[in-house]
DNA sequence: AAAAAAC
């Protein structure tokens, strides 16, 4: 169901087919190899729009296929475009494609090999925490599509392994991340590599004041594409919240994963100090856990990564790495160890799951401390989330050995936590019956929702009815970020195309 | 307050 009339009306995307874009042979058949047959919405819009070499400014949830939205036409602009012999190098790079994490560009390198398999076009990943001999190897072999993340990509470019004078076609994956991690200047750097005629693709999970002033500066007169309400949450996806104690919360998830046999699930920490200790608490358990962040070498993430998806890892405990674009075929759930600080980052994380169609649950343990963790949340998706009490949990600790003392518990196992307080230790112990500490009710769940004021809307933020035009900018009311004027300042200087 | 990214 297309929402935005920006781009060129569309009828029931499930009637369109790829055969119906002008695409290559070579790319419908490895279409056909994956068996994709109809293209999902936001394919269904971008892909005319990128062959007919506009530039594109897309707003798409992950899950609706936005990789190959732009890879296809890529692809096909490629092929069909004939490298222009004048050039020095016979193959140039010519079509780049940046991402923030390096987890990200790899699967989208995955992607793009997939759909150009049977085409002459050759492509390459490259990021940090590798060895650069390969990329760099490949890079002088000659490849026409490039994915990077924006630190290594620049330090090839100083190497002399990169060239990117040839560059026809750029694209921003993730961009908001992409500002978020402070990638501004890199971009710009990267950007100024590149010729001045050339296409721009950026997309965006949201549609921040920053995120259009980026737009204005690197795009030229750009087709807006938006399959989905900005901020909104897949409707596929079912967010439960329970609430439990600090000390609780190893326990409960160990509990949620077992209770509900969990084969595929993946665990945010805010920390990765704390998704390192989880995923040990939850091996120690009997459960099959790896954990993915920065402070692992790059090799070990990938390695976590693979495992996960080939199933012999069951519980991936994760930080905000893994947050975004990730794709896992069939995640039926996600938890939330920690509420994330950011609500933007609760969105991404719960759009690891209900992927594709499919149905996915989204569960977030709150404790008290995360009443204004959950109002940010909620006030962003314009939902009330009511946590429950998590069935059949007894919130102490019932797992502990009657012969194991408490404080050697807190000590072992549970590393620098602070041991339970007195008052938590009531509940007995090993009982299967839920605590009936009903009265213990922390009054902020139960207050209502209410959204500040009716909330200034964009046009871009409610699409609940279609707009016809990009409404007058909704003025940059942003909340005050302390990152603002300095973003403001490095773009104010940049030059529009 | 924390995470991500080049060496």
């Amino acid at each position: 169901m297309s929402e935005n009339q920006s781009a060129p009306a569309q009828a029931n995307p499930a009637s369109i087919r790829f055969e119906d874009f002008g695409l290559s042979p070579e790319i419908l058949r490895a279409l056909a190899d994956q068996g994709y047959v109809n293209p999902t919405p936001i394919q269904a819009q971008a892909i005319p729009v990128v062959l007919q070499g506009r530039d594109v400014m897309g707003a798409a949830q992950t899950g609706t296929g936005k990789t190959a939205g732009f890879s296809l036409p890529i692809i096909q602009l490629l092929l069909a475009h004939a490298n222009s012999s004048a050039s020095p190098a016979r193959h140039p790079v010519r079509a780049l494609i940046l991402t923030p994490t390096r987890e990200l560009a790899d699967q989208v390198a995955d992607n793009v090999k997939a759909y150009s398999r049977y085409t002459p076009l050759r492509s390459t990943v490259v990021f940090g925490g590798m060895d650069m001999a390969p990329q760099t190897a490949a890079l002088r072999a000659g490849v026409e599509i490039v994915i990077a993340t924006p630190g290594r990509l620049l330090d090839h470019v100083q190497q002399k392994t990169l060239n990117l004078s040839q560059t026809q076609i750029l694209v921003m994956d993730e961009a908001d991340r992409m500002l978020d991690m402070g990638f501004l200047p890199d971009l710009q750097r990267i950007i100024n590599l590149l010729p001045k005629q050339r296409q721009n693709l950026m997309f965006s999970a949201t549609f921040s004041p920053e995120i259009k002033k980026l737009a204005n500066s690197f795009l030229s007169s750009p087709v807006t594409i938006e399959v989905a309400r900005s901020n909104a949450t897949n409707e596929n996806v079912t967010q439960i919240l329970y609430k439990v104690e600090e000390e609780s919360k190893r326990r409960a998830v160990a509990h949620i994963i077992r209770e509900r046999g969990l084969k595929q699930v993946i665990v945010f920490s805010n920390t990765k100090i704390g998704a390192s200790r989880l995923a040990r608490e939850l091996e120690k358990q009997g459960l099959k856990a790896s954990a993915i962040h920065g402070d692992k070498s790059q090799a070990e993430r990938m390695a976590a990564l693979e495992s996960f998806k080939k199933g012999d890892v069951e519980i991936l405990v994760a930080t905000d790495v893994a947050a975004r674009g990730l794709d896992i075929a069939e995640l039926p759930c996600v938890i939330n160890y920690d509420l994330p600080y950011n609500a933007e980052d609760y969105v991404h994380r719960i759009g690891r799951t209900g992927r594709a169609g499919a149905s996915g649950d989204a569960i977030s343990l709150v404790t008290e401390k995360d009443a204004k963790l959950l109002a940010d949340i909620e006030k962003l998706i314009k939902k009330k989330l009511v946590p429950t009490e998590l069935p059949g949990f007894v919130a102490d600790a019932g797992h502990v050995s009657e012969g194991r003392s408490r404080r050697e518990e807190s000590r072992g196992s549970y590393g620098g936590e602070r041991r339970p307080r007195r008052d938590e230790e009531r509940g007995g112990r090993g009982a299967a019956a839920p605590l009936p500490r009903k009265e213990k009710i922390d009054p902020w769940f139960l207050k209502p929702y209410e959204p500040e004021k009716p909330a200034p809307v964009s046009a871009l933020e409610s699409s609940s009815a279609p707009t016809s035009a990009p409404a007058p900018a909704s003025k940059a009311a942003s909340s005050g970020k302390s990152q603002k004027p300095k973003l403001a300042a490095l773009l104010g200087g940049l030059p529009k195309r």
